[in-house]
This record gives C-alpha cells, structure tokens and sequence, in this order.
RNA sequence: GUCCCCAUCGUCUAGCCCGGUCCAGGACACCACCCUUUCACGGUGAGAACCGGGGUUCGAAUCCCCGUGGGGACGCCA
C-alpha cells in the first residue's frame, strides 16, 4: 500500500480511507482495538522513552547474508536513536541447535563490528537486566506466561499441547488443502501498522498451539513473551513474518499489552535462479566472506545499500555517516537480489584506500589460512612481505588473490607463461635487452621507484629504445607472466641480488 | 489452493507520498576510447528501464482499478 511512508500516528488508522466497503471492517475493527486496548493500560510499564530492539537468531545453520543484514538494520536503529541493541539466542528447538552455530553467530556479528548492548556475555559483549538472553534458560518465565493465559481463559489445553484460544463465534470447515476439518473463529482481520508496510490487514480465524506436547514452547509464544518481557519498542525483521504477526498480536491482546512498533524489511533474494537466500546458496554464507579475506566495513556497505540508500547517489559511506541518516521509513518495500560483483567492487574500493599497516595485517592473516602460501612468503621475512603486499595493494581486487598473484615474490621455481613468453620473445632481441639491464642493475641505484625507472629510461634512451622494450621481457624473466605491479617498484622490492640471479638464470634457458 | 507483500535499465537504486522541472538520474556489470610501463585503478562515452490494460486529469513513472509477474506465509520449525 502507497501509504506505507505515512506511519499515521498514535493508531489513527482507524478514520482514515473512506467510503467504498471499509464500512463494515472499519466497524469491527473498532471492537477489536477496543478489546484490547483497555487492559493493556493494566500491564504496559510507563511511557518508554528509550528505543530497544532485538536481534533474535536460532543457532540452527550457518549465519547469512539474509540473517546479517537484519542484525544490521537493528543495530543501525538502534545507533540512529541512541536505543539498546539487543541480542537473543532463539534455541528452543533442541533438536537442530548447536553450540557451534552459536559461535558462529558471535563471530560473525563480532567481524561485522554488530556489538549488542544486552544479551549473552561474549568479550565486551553482553550482560543487562532483561536476561537469561537465551530462551533455553527462560523455561519458567514461560511457564507463567501460558499459566496466565490458561488462567484467563485465553489458552486450553488439547492433545497433550497448549492452544491459545481465539475469541469469537466457532464453526467447523473442510478445508481443501489439509485435506481436514477444522474449527475456525470468526473474527475481524488483525490490523498491523507497519513502519515499512503501511496498513497490513490479515485475518487469523484458527487457534494454534503455543505449548508442544513435549512440553516445549514454540516459536509465536516465546517470540512474543521475551518481546513484552525485554520491553522491545521495535520489532525489526524479515518479511518472511509478516504473515506471523497476526498471531503475534493476537498474543500481545492475549497479555493485555499494547504490541510494539512493527518493521518488516524486503528479503534478499538469491543472485541466480527463484527464491530468496538461504544457507545454501552461493555466497549466502558470512563465514565464508570472513573467510575469504573481505573488508567487513566493505560488506556492511554493501548490505546496507540493499533496502536502504540514504536518499541521494552517495553509496561508499562511513559507517557513522549511515548510522546519522539511517531511518525506517527509508527502508525499500521490495525484495532485492544479490549481487557480487558489487559487493566484490566495494571490498575493492575499501581496499584501495586500507592504512599500509593494517592491509598488511590482514593480507598476514589470510596467508596464515593458506598453508602453503604462508611458509614461503613467511620465510622471506617480514619486511619483504611486508614490501610485496604493499606494492600489490593497489592492483588487487581482493585479498583472496594475494597469495597466487605475489607467489612469484616467494618461490624461485614458479613457472613461466609459454604464451607469454612467446609472445615477448617474438620480436626484437629481448635477451640482448635483458642483458643491458642486468648490466646497468649491476651498479644502478634501486632504493627507489623513481630511481629504477630513471635508470631504465637512460638505458633505452642511449639504445634508442622505449621502456617497454626493457619492460616486457625484465618482467617475464622476474615473475615468468605478463601481469603484475610495476617493474619498477618490483626490482626495488625484489633488490639486486634476486633480480640479477632470475636474470641470469632466464638468460640460460 | 488460501492469505499477505511487492513491481523503474541485466542487477542495486533515485524520482512516486506532495502529478508538469524525467524523451527518467546514479552505481555495479558489459562495450568502446583515453591515460599508461604489463595488469589494474582512474577518466570519457555508448547501449540499457517506468510490467500490461483501463480509468482520473489539460497533463501520470508518479493517483485509482483490474490483470500479469515476482516474493513470502499457510508445522506441535524458528
């Protein structure tokens, strides 16, 4: 609905669109609100100034793009309007938990820099007044809970499971696509005031479990019990429970409690084929990012710009800068796909322009993942490595190809490109060339760039030649290819002795 | 099948709420050229979209309706 941008204040909803067959719902949406507005006066604490939302992951599966990017949302929320960002652990599924998907979930939101005010204890994470912060651990607070509705007369118990109980007129249906009769309440359609949506109406005419026969709470309950008992003003999560929310309000009448601020954020759907992201999906998984030497300010960027932009062209920001303009209803209505190429092009522009120490401290890092990579660029001493990943930052996209484009910098028996080599041996005399070079590099100056090249430049003026007939083959005899960063920065780096044996040896050949 | 959400270049999007300034702007990708010491970066340029149909209006990408398409939800999963 185009009104989604027009968060209609204080529940005013009700007057506004006029005529045409809104008469009736309008009437019985009255009741409804009516309903459960008075008691809500009872139970909801005092006027909450302060903004508190959650970010509430099962630790079932690995962390994604999907997951992370609703962690984010809620955080920049929270940092936008100087609110609390929450964390809480959803396991109540013993079935599918495990403890190593929980790490996952701190790491992943600890890389991403998604520090949570409250929530379980992790480094300087963690702790606040509103715990345990992991549902495994609130059994009781549940158990009073459903005692209160059963006590109420807002839930019943059935089939060895615990039902909350809807409030209306029962009549029994077959339905078609159960292939069953069930019991349905007539009921007005629950109104959700969406921050993002607008006016969402949806009808829920059927009573559900909240209470498994294994004892057990499931999802809607807790979800809603931990939201009321946390004091969460804002519910900010995927469109994939929209449809969930009927029965969440439902809940929150249930409790007597005005329900909090609803914010449903578009799905990310899958770069190739149907259907929004999941776990499996090609690039889905943040661990493998982390993994593959991304920028995770590069990545939040990134994931930032789907579903959200701040209103004009700007698209590389600094986080603060998207914390100060960062607001729901700039949110986008429609799903998004994503894209890595994109994504791929901003880890490179945050690439470009890392301080030398820390690219270098992460191009360490990722060679310490790459075993074989590692021991011979670590054995060539740190100022060395230091030297090569310098003179490479600004020709690689990624981290990821360090290690295979600087290979040639640590290992004397990488191979040459028989087409390259061809291609440069074809015309001229590159190894008449080569050897005036090493003549010259012999006694020349390389303690710089500028030096190197000013000395080249004399060599192939007095020959009557260009740079590039000096160029082509010194870098082929150096790094056996045709791409890499300059030649002259890599005689600096490589210095007189490495150069003048590689020379020597590829004249040989 | 039922219900809910959505709809601008291949992709992410600006514009839409408050109709004219939009023969629709930016970015990624692609192509060409320039720069150049290879490869990149960078620069310039090209191609590329208002889903369809009705309506309202002097005028619609913008408002309304209907289609169509995409997505989601329909569990004693979360």
């Amino acid at each position: 609905m185009p009104t989604a941008r027009d968060p209609s204040p204080g529940g005013a909803t009700v007057t506004e669109r006029a005529p045409t067959g809104a008469a009736l719902t309008g009437g019985m949406r009255w009741v409804f609100l009516h309903v459960y507005s008075t008691p809500a006066a009872r139970f909801s604490t005092a006027v909450m100034s302060q903004v508190r939302v959650r970010f509430a992951p099962s630790p079932t599966g690995f962390f994604h793009i999907g997951s992370a990017r609703t962690a984010l949302f809620n955080w920049l929320y929270a940092r936008h309007t100087g609110g609390v960002f929450i964390l809480r652990i959803e396991d109540t599924d013993k079935e599918r938990n495990s403890d190593a998907y929980l790490g996952l979930i701190y790491d992943s939101l600890n890389w991403l820099g998604l520090n949570w005010g409250e929530g379980p204890e992790v480094g300087k994470n963690g702790g606040g007044d509103f715990g345990p912060y992991r549902q495994s651990e609130r059994s009781e607070i549940y158990r009073e809970h459903v005692q209160r509705l059963l006590d109420g007369g807002r839930a019943y118990e059935k089939d060895g499971a615990t039902w909350f109980k809807l409030l209306g007129d029962r009549y029994e249906v077959f339905d078609e696509h159960r292939k069953k009769t069930v019991t349905k309440v007539k009921l007005p359609p629950v109104v959700i005031d969406d921050r993002i949506r607008g006016r969402v109406e949806r009808l829920e005419d059927e009573d559900f479990v909240i209470v498994r026969s294994d004892g057990n709470p499931v999802f809607h309950l807790v979800n809603v019990v931990d939201d009321i008992a946390m004091n969460v003003t804002h519910i900010i999560r995927g469109e994939d429970h929209l449809s969930n929310t009927s029965k969440h309000v439902l809940l929150y009448e249930g409790f007597g409690v005005q329900p909090p601020a609803f914010a449903h954020i578009p799905l990310i759907l899958k770069q190739n084929g149907p259907g929004k992201m999941s776990k499996r999906d090609q690039g889905a998984l943040i661990e493998e990012y982390q993994r593959r030497g991304y920028l995770s300010e590069a990545l939040v960027n990134f994931l930032c710009l789907l579903g959200w932009n701040p209103g004009d062209d700007r698209e590389k920001m600094p986080i603060a800068e998207i914390i100060r303009l960062f607001d729901l209803p700039g949110v986008n209505q429609s799903n998004a796909r994503f894209d890595d190429k994109k994504l791929a092009h901003m880890n490179m522009a945050y690439l470009l322009e890392l301080p030398a120490d820390r690219f270098v401290a992460i191009a360490r890092e990722y060679f310490q993942l790459h075993s074989a990579a590692h021991s011979a660029a670590m054995a060539a001493g740190d100022s060395y490595f230091r030297d090569v990943m310098l003179l490479s930052q600004p020709k690689v996209k990624g981290v990821e190809e360090l290690p295979a484009y600087t290979a040639y910098f640590f290992n004397e028996d990488f191979s040459i490109d028989a087409k390259v080599r061809d291609k440069v041996m074809a015309k001229g005399d590159p190894k008449a060339r080569l050897r005036e070079l090493a003549e010259m590099l012999k006694a020349g100056d390389l303690s710089s760039d500028s030096a190197v090249e000013e000395a080249m430049k004399a060599l192939a003026a007095k020959n009557g030649l260009g740079f590039g007939d000096y160029q082509s083959v010194a870098r082929l005899a150096l790094s056996g290819t045709n791409v890499g960063p300059s030649i002259t920065g890599m005689i600096r780096v490589m210095g007189r002795e490495r150069v003048l044996m590689r020379i020597e040896r590829f004249l040989a050949m």
